[in-house]
RNA sequence: GCCGAUUUAGCUUAGCUGGUGGAGCGUGGGACUGUUAAUCCCAAGGUCGAGGGUUCGAACCCCUCAAUCGGCGCCA
């Protein structure tokens, strides 16, 4: 039953006027009485198989002629090159099994208009698509561009996996359920937990701060759940997070492993799918200047300096939103780090600056074309008195955060590191017009169906 | 939480100042020996999101509700 001869090769001239078995699922059907065009679909591409009369005999060639849109199939035949066929290959038939067909009553849903629906009238995908191909999400996965979009995806997760492997990185899991807020405590999913409240985790920060003393260098890609109630295309409630903790490190150093990471995300899909990236329109060249160019630094005052140049209203101290980040990202080509935000739009385990203590040594980075915040991260306050008072301060209730605070009482050392939303990576690489696009169920504060 | 919009057949939609809801795709039947999201003919398929109101008469006007979409704030 093993599956060995994929569609993608054969299109690629390998097996030329070779008979082979082909296994997939129909993606269209044409044809007249005498003979059929059949186009077979497999997760490596798509392939036209001809099917005639007299070659298959009358009873199976009715069952061909009735066969309807993703039934799935065994064709056997000989590979033939020809010009006609799309791709330059098709497959003349020598016999047709249906192995699942499909319910005439019921039809394959995801129809030319139903795809339709999910366009404008230029031509461009909707943000997300259209309510009924969310609706049937587990039908639309089939379509080429989402699997495209998770072939992207699949090496994404391997090229950070590689990167911070590659850098003597040890991998590390946190809990799930958890009893803290890393980030207000508003946007924290509550989940019973045998008579008391747990929550679902947003970052792994706090437990990878706890390991720092023993790995000293890890990461992690794991799930991290927000209630906010966004509706915007670069929000899910459930996203992957790429997280690194790094001992002995300054904000410098953690931003060049931020930097490090995607540029290696960016020569990877280069390297691996160029192929999904071209059929999904996308600029090589725009994803080869992400992989290649150093990403430039600026300091919160400059950004506000630069908003306040173009007239904007922004005023010091106030956290950069959207609508502000989006401006600063019209001024670069390659995606920039924004650092020493003001100490007061920072949570309290950023590490005040020791210059000036107005500032934490923090960064985001905002990627181009408009797609804003993909890395937020920083120094960690790492002396217990130090993050006491922080606390004090910014009046956070100490009690859910003490094997937090217990840390620093046992051989505190500088150290920080940084979150990364990988979907949102995917996203911006891939040039999807809505982050559900690049996640293959995607979960936000309306939908958490299918 | 706030602002804006949408909801008509399985899907995509047309529906004028309120007067018997049309079409394309898909499905079913038929024709066709090289089709390119094939084409041609025929058929079935609708309590117009739900509830209420105005009216002789509502898909259309008014109210309430629901679902969904887009944007903002917040963030990765």
């Amino acid at each position: 039953m093993v599956k060995t001869i994929w569609i993608g090769d054969v299109q690629s001239g390998k097996y030329d006027d070779q008979e082979v078995e082909l296994k997939g699922w129909i993606k269209r059907e044409r044809g007249s009485n005498k003979m059929r065009f059949i186009v077979l679909r497999d997760s490596t591409g798509t392939i036209q198989c001809v099917v005639k009369k007299d070659a298959i005999g009358e009873e199976l060639f009715l069952e061909v002629k009735n066969v309807l849109i993703e039934t799935s199939v065994i064709i056997n035949g000989i590979v033939n090159a020809d010009e006609r066929a799309d791709g330059g290959h098709e497959l003349i038939a020598t016999s047709f099994e249906i192995i699942g067909p499909v319910n005439p009553d019921r039809p394959f849903p995801i129809n030319k208009e139903a795809l339709d629906s999910a366009v404008d009238e230029d031509g461009e995908l909707m943000p997300g698509g259209s309510e009924f191909l969310l609706d049937n999400r587990h039908l639309y996965l089939r379509t080429s561009r989402m699997t495209s979009m998770l072939k992207l995806r699949s090496s994404a997760f391997g090229a950070i996996h590689n990167y911070f492997r590659n850098e003597d990185f040890i991998e590390y899991q946190a809990p799930n359920f958890v009893t803290g807020a890393v980030e207000g405590g508003s946007t924290l999913f509550e989940v019973p937990y045998f008579g008391r409240t747990a929550y679902l985790t947003q970052s792994w920060q706090l437990y990878a701060e706890a390991a720092m003393p023993a790995l000293e260098r890890l990461y992690t890609i794991a799930p991290s759940f927000r209630a906010e109630k966004s509706r915007t295309r670069r929000h899910l409630t459930e996203f992957w997070h790429a997280e690194m903790e790094m001992a002995w490190a300054t904000n410098d150093e953690i931003m060049a492993h931020g930097e490090g990471v995607v540029r290696h995300v960016a020569r990877t899909l280069l390297e691996e799918q160029e192929k999904e990236l071209t059929s999904l329109d996308r600029d090589l060249d725009l994803i080869a200047r992400y992989a290649d160019n150093p990403y430039p630094r600026m300091r919160y005052d400059e950004a506000v300096e630069i908003l306040q140049a173009k007239g904007d209203d922004v005023e010091w101290g106030q956290d950069l939103d959207y609508s502000k980040e989006k401006i600063l990202t019209q001024d670069f080509d390659v995606p920039h780090f924004l650092t020493h935000y003001p100490k007061i739009a920072k949570p309290f385990y950023h590490r005040v600056d020791p210059d000036d203590d107005n500032y934490v040594l923090c960064h985001d980075l905002l990627a181009p074309e408009g797609y804003g915040e993909i890395i937020g991260g920083g120094e960690r306050t790492w002396s217990e008195e130090e993050i006491l008072a922080r606390l004090e301060e910014e009046g956070t209730d100490k009690e859910p955060y003490q094997f937090y605070i217990d840390t620093r009482s046992y051989g505190g050392v500088p150290h920080g590191g940084f979150g990364l939303g990988v979907d949102r990576v995917v996203s911006w690489l891939a040039g999807a017009t809505h982050i559900r696009e690049v996640i293959p169920f995607p979960r936000t504060s309306r939908r958490v169906t299918p």
